[in-house]
DNA sequence: AATCTAATTCGATATTTGTCGAAATACTTA
DNA sequence: TAAGTATTTCGACAAATATCGAATTAGATT
C-alpha cells in the first residue's frame, strides 16, 4: 500500500492516470502531454507500474500504457475503514 | 488535494490516522505509541492537520488529537471517477 | 548496413522530507 | 514564584525524490 500512495503522491502522475483514463497512450504521447522532459515522464510510468497503477505493453519500437485501477480499490478500502 | 496526498505518503502518519480511529488522543499518548521522537510525532501531527486529516484542540497543558475522515471523500471520489 | 525514431538508463544536482537533540513555550502544581 | 510536565519550534543532517542532458538500447525504415 506504501508504494500506491507513493506513486499517487506527484500531480504529473495522478494526471497521467487521469490521461491514461480516457485511452491508452505510448509514452511518447504521453510525454507530449507535459512540460518536462522524456526521462522524467519514463521515471514517473515506471514509479505509476511498480504501484500496479498503470500497465505496459511493447508495441514494436512503442510501449503502450494503460489505466489500471484495481489497486485502489485497496486504498478506498482502507479510507472507508478509517471512516467506520 | 495535493497536501492530502502527501499527507497519507507516510506509515507513521497513516497509523496515527489508525488509531485516532479508535479514540481522540493527546500529542503525547500518540507519541507513546511510536519509536520516534515527540518532535518528529509533533510535525507529522503538524502535517496531517495541514491537510484536515485531524484537528487538535488544546485541553489545559495537553493538546488532543482527533481524526477527520471528510477530507477522504475528495480523494475518493478522485478515485471511483478514475474507475469509471 | 546505416540511419532514424522511441524509450529507457545513467550520472549528476537541487529540493524535499524524516529524523534528531536542544531550546523554547505554555500550562500546572507545589 | 519556582519546579515540573506537555508540546512545539529550531537548527542540523542524512536519505529520498524530481529533474535534466547525455548516452544507451531496441526496433523500423531506407
Amino acid at each position: 500500500m506504501n508504494i500506491v500512495f507513493k506513486a499517487l503522491n506527484d500531480p504529473i502522475r495522478r494526471e497521467i492516470l487521469e490521461i491514461l483514463k480516457e485511452k491508452d497512450m505510448t509514452a511518447g504521447d504521453i510525454s507530449d502531454r507535459f512540460d518536462v522532459g522524456k526521462p522524467t515522464i519514463s521515471h514517473h510510468l515506471d514509479l505509476l507500474r511498480q504501484a500496479h497503477l498503470v500497465s505496459s505493453a511493447k508495441d514494436g519500437q512503442f510501449v503502450i500504457y494503460s489505466l489500471n485501477t484495481t489497486v485502489l480499490d485497496e486504498i478506498m478500502k482502507w479510507m472507508l475503514d478509517l471512516k467506520k
